[in-house]
This record gives C-alpha cells, structure tokens and sequence, in this order.
DNA sequence: GTGAAAGCGCTAACAA
DNA sequence: TTGTTAGCGCTTTCAC
C-alpha cells in the first residue's frame, strides 16, 4: 500500500459495516454510541464488523447531525506569549482528554478579533469559546453572545453574565511580591506596571499599594512607572527611575520581561543587583533563573489555569445549564538571587 | 436581545433565504459561492435576503457535502518553546488568510503523537497536516498515508514521498555561526549541540565541522557535547568543557537556551564573557539582548518558515496533484556582546 | 431489541 | 439562467 493508492480508499460508512454484520446502519449507529439496547449478539457480530473494516464514525457526519462539533477555540493575542502558549498548551491537554480539539488563533488587534470571531462562530465551527486577555483593548466589544465563553486573565464585567473566567490572583500577587521587598528592608519601593486597561495590572496595583499601606509606608506614585510588559519597557522604566533626587532600592516589575528589562537598565548604569538594587518579578518564565543575577519571582501556575479554564468550557459546552465559575489561583513567591 | 434568547434563535438555513428571496435553495448556493451564472437581478433578490435575515452558512454542512473540511493541524512536540510557538503563529495566520483554521495539538512523546494522529485523521477532521521536528523521536513512524504532509525542520526521509519540508539551512548556519568565531581569532572552539537523533543537530555540526576544515584547523571530540536544546544542559555543559587541560575559548551554541545556559556556568566559574570565553547561539530569541552580555545569535526567520509551510500545505490541500517542495531558508548572524 | 423513515444544511448532477 | 433531485454519513424520531 502507499500513498498514492491510499488516497482513493474510500472509508467504509455505518452503511458497510452494517452490511457486513447484517444489521441495520442503525443498529450499527447505537453500537459505535454505547446505547444499551442492543442485544450482546447483535453487538458483538457489529464490533467485529467494525473491527475487520477499521471503521472510523466520520466526525463531520456527527456534527452535522448532532450541531455540535466537539472543537474549541482559543483566541489570544498571540502565541507566542510564553505564558499565553503554557495556558493553551494545558487546556488543549485537558480538552482533548474529554474529546475536545482546541482551535487556536491569534487576534493581534480588537478589529483582527472582531473577524475572528465572526468567522468562527457564524460559521458553527465551535462549541465554545475560550478568551485569553479580553481586556487587553476593545476586543471585548465584539464577544458573541450565543456560546460558552470563558475568560483566562481577567473577571468578567457585570454586563457579561454567563461567562466563566480563571486568572492568577492578581492582588494578592502584588501583594506578596512587595511584602517580600519589605521583609527585605526596603522602603522606597518602585514599580513597573502593565498597561492600566489591563485589570491585572490594576489588581497588581492595588495589592502592592495594600502592602505599603499595611506596613505603614507611603504610597509615592512618582515610583510608579507603566509599561506594556515587554523588556524594553522595563528598561525604559528603571532608567527613568534612576534619575530622581531619591531613587528606589528595590523594583516589582509586573512581570518577568520588565524584570529583565530593568535588571540589564541597572547594570549599564552599574548598580548592583541585589545589593543596590533588589527586582522582583512576576511569572517564572522558564529562563528566569539565567539572568545575571537569576530572577526572584512569583511563579504562575499556567498549567493549572489552562486546565481549569478548558473543564469549565466543556462543562458548560456539554451541558449549557451548568453554572460558569470565577477561579483565582495563588501565585508561589520563588526566591531566587535577584533580591 | 440578551444572551439567552440569542441562544434559542435558529441560524437561517439556505432554504430560509431561498424563500425569502423566492429563488430555489440552488440559486442561494451558487449566490454563495460566487458562481457566475445567475442573474444579476436575481442576485441582488438573494444578497438582499441574506443581508435581511443575518444568513451565514454553516461550515460544517458544507465540509459534509464537500469532503473537505477546511482545518489543518499542526502537530509540534509542544507549544511552549519560542520556536514552535512563533512558527505555528505565523502558519496560522497565513492559513487563516486562504479561508483555512489550524488546530494546534502537542505530542510530548511518540505514542501521544500516534493517538493524536489516529484521532484527528480516522475521523476526517482534517484536510491537512503539518508536523514540526518529526523526528525528535519514533514519531514519524505514525505519518498517515493519505493527507497532505509538511514536515517543518525536518527534510523528509526517502522512505516519504510526497511530503513537504520548510526548515532552517542548518549546515549553512553550523557554518556561519563556526566562521563568525574564527574570525573572532578563535582555534579552539567548542560545541553543545541538540540531541543527536534530530537531523538539525546532525546539519549544524556538518557545517562547524566544514568550517573549521575549510580554515585548516582540526576537528577535536573533545569540543563536542551533546545537549538536549535547555539551559541546563548548556550549564552543565560548559562545566565539563572547562575542566579540560586545554578549554576552548569560544562555544558555539546549537540553539540560544544552551547558550544562556553556558553563559551562566561561565559566570559561576569566573570567566569573563567575551574576553575570556567567546559564546554564540542559535535562534534569536526576544530576550537574547537581555542576559549578560547580550547574546550573539543567528537569527532563524520563524514567521517566515512558519508561512512558507503553510502555503504549501494549502497549496497540497486545494489541489492533490500540487508538487510538494523542500524549503531550506538561511539564518542571519545577529553580533551582539558575547563575542 | 431492532429497523424504517426523516432530516441535519449544504453541494453536485442533471433537467428544464 | 434556474430548479429538481439526490445524496454527503450520521443521529433521531417512531414504529414494530
């Protein structure tokens, strides 16, 4: 046999194998869905059939009949992200478990989403949505209304009823990365944010300002500078940072690339790392413990949040009554040589 | 209108538009389709109706008629790495743009990758595959026979008629990256390179080895260590280099990840990186200008082969007679601080 | 327990 | 140029 000839095999249907066993194609249809009410005779003549064939039930044929199609998509701003492509690797893992393929795409832009979405769903391609950073621009605006939906990074707002959601728990998050900086000694603490429309740079904000406050330390927002969560950000950041009359000793950059960014900052302007300047970030990319000096961080559980988000899609995918979740996970404080 | 009754709305069906508009269902189809024999006054009748009643057609019956699904896959060993990430981005895109959506699965081993190919293909999900680093294990042992193939980093084995291939000039970059040391005034140049069985690895040393032939300088063993493309295997790479009675003064890198990892094991030993031990990688990752010092690289055009392998795999699945080629693209040196 | 009939939404072949 | 008639491979009634 090869490629060529294989081309032209036709597949057998439920009609051949219900030939073959003598049967009708819908006895054959109750055999290959577990339906109970098939004698064990019948049923054993049917899978021999089926075996001797390789008959394979089509899957189009079945949504077709079924109007469900068992595939699910991602929709992301990119995949690059490492910790986008960790979450969509975990929840295609799980998706696939329950029998679920995972259709990823990514929508650079709100408008890129908008077609996107049009594309997937007007067509019935998809049975449920799975929305990575919603918030990240106007993107939001554009979210069908007529699937399970759920959102990883962010809660859904009050108008969006009946959407699930998982995310890292952002505040506490914040909170942890500068109470660390604090148990550290230090007292002038800067940050880089991300972008502010984005809510988990608000919740980082707000858990870093909650930490200041309860050890009695002032909030200075001239310590606070935003960024977009890209390295050249948080080397932009920490230079600006640098030059004021009373500089921080310590940064909690909202996540590892702006770490990156402001520890390479520090070193051309030669401060030290730690000991001049302590930095904390947030994620736990897998390089982070490479840098000069390795990285203190707090660690994302993106495998977990990927496979929480995918069991609540298909829950709901399967059953639509099923009521959707808002899931928070902890982050894990690693320390490594960075502060 | 809310989401719940958007849910119970029934889509408009071809045969809704056909009587709306007072055409046949046909004519709906061949308006759909673009199909030039219809009227033009009938046309508009049926754009109208379209446009009135919201009508998109579903997908899925249209897979069922046609045979065809419209859905590639991707298989890739995972989805995390910066490499196989931006690839299948950029495929996806490219796909996207020829009507096409990819599913993107992760295999971590071969019998995962044997299952997902039996799941995918039995059912007649999708009309073509792409397979990134194929033989990174047995995997390649589970090709099907009868779909369109692309292998990305990989040239196809004789065995494999009829498959696609876009991948990295290795050799040409195992050269370049070897000159560019040489150049450098290095004559002892070590070398970590990925796991044997992978075929990039195999061209990569190719090259290094030519090049230092070409410069009359001899090839030692004792300069080689095999790694598995992580940092740590780059770490504990370079712990062994360095133990010998006569080091090498320059590492060539296989892939940037070992680099970092050398780099770091450098650090820790005392060497100064790029006067005392010359590094240079492969890949270009974002963060490569962020470690200490900035990492000298070869770029590999990920979107570009990325979008190549897609076009073929679309060009394969539109039309089956399409002559599948083998793509090889060469690497840019990117000189940046550690060498 | 089993089978016959109808239909999911569309395309394709053939008529008119 | 348009409409009619058959399916695509399966599930879902509803009989028997």
């Amino acid at each position: 046999m090869n490629g060529n000839t294989a081309l032209h095999i036709k597949r057998p249907t439920i009609r051949d194998v219900a030939a073959a066993a003598q049967v009708s194609h819908q006895t054959v249809s109750r055999v290959i869905n577990g339906d109970a009410r098939v004698a064990v005779t019948t049923r054993a003549k049917v899978e021999s059939a089926i075996a001797q064939l390789g008959y394979r039930p089509n899957a189009i044929a079945r949504s077709m009949a079924r109007g469900r199609t068992h595939i699910l998509a991602c929709l992301s701003p990119n995949l690059t992200d490492y910790t986008f492509a960790s979450i969509i690797e975990a929840a295609e893992v799980e998706a696939r478990q329950h029998g679920y393929f995972m259709l990823t795409t990514s929508a650079p832009t709100a408008s890129a989403f908008a077609a996107l979405v049009d594309d997937l769903l007007a067509h019935g391609r998809v049975d449920g949505l799975l929305v990575i950073n919603p918030y990240v621009d106007e993107r939001w605006h554009y979210l069908p209304e007529n699937i399970p939906l759920v959102f990883i990074g962010a809660h859904p707002r009050p108008e969006h009823a009946r959407i699930g959601s998982v995310r890292l728990d952002d505040e506490l998050a914040g909170r942890q990365a500068t109470e660390h900086l604090i148990e550290r000694g230090h007292t002038r603490i800067g940050m880089v944010t991300g972008p502010l429309t984005e809510e988990c740079t608000q919740d980082r904000i707000r858990g870093y300002e909650h930490a200041l406050q309860a050890h009695g330390l002032p909030v200075d927002p001239a310590l606070q500078v935003v960024g977009d969560w890209t390295s050249p950000a948080g080397y932009a950041a920490f230079k600006r940072l640098s030059q004021q009359a009373n500089p921080p000793t310590a940064i909690f950059a909202q996540n590892d690339r702006m770490a990156v960014g402001v520890m390479r900052a520090a070193h051309e302007l030669g401060w030290r790392v730690p000991t001049q300047l302590a930095v904390i970030g947030v994620d736990d990319m897998p390089l982070a413990a490479y840098f000069a000096p390795p990285l203190t961080t707090l660690r994302q559980d993106m495998a977990r949040i990927g496979q929480k988000a995918a069991q609540q899609l298909i829950g709901a995918a399967d059953a639509p009554a099923t009521p959707l979740a808002h899931v928070r996970l902890p982050a894990e404080l690693v320390v490594r040589a960075s502060t």
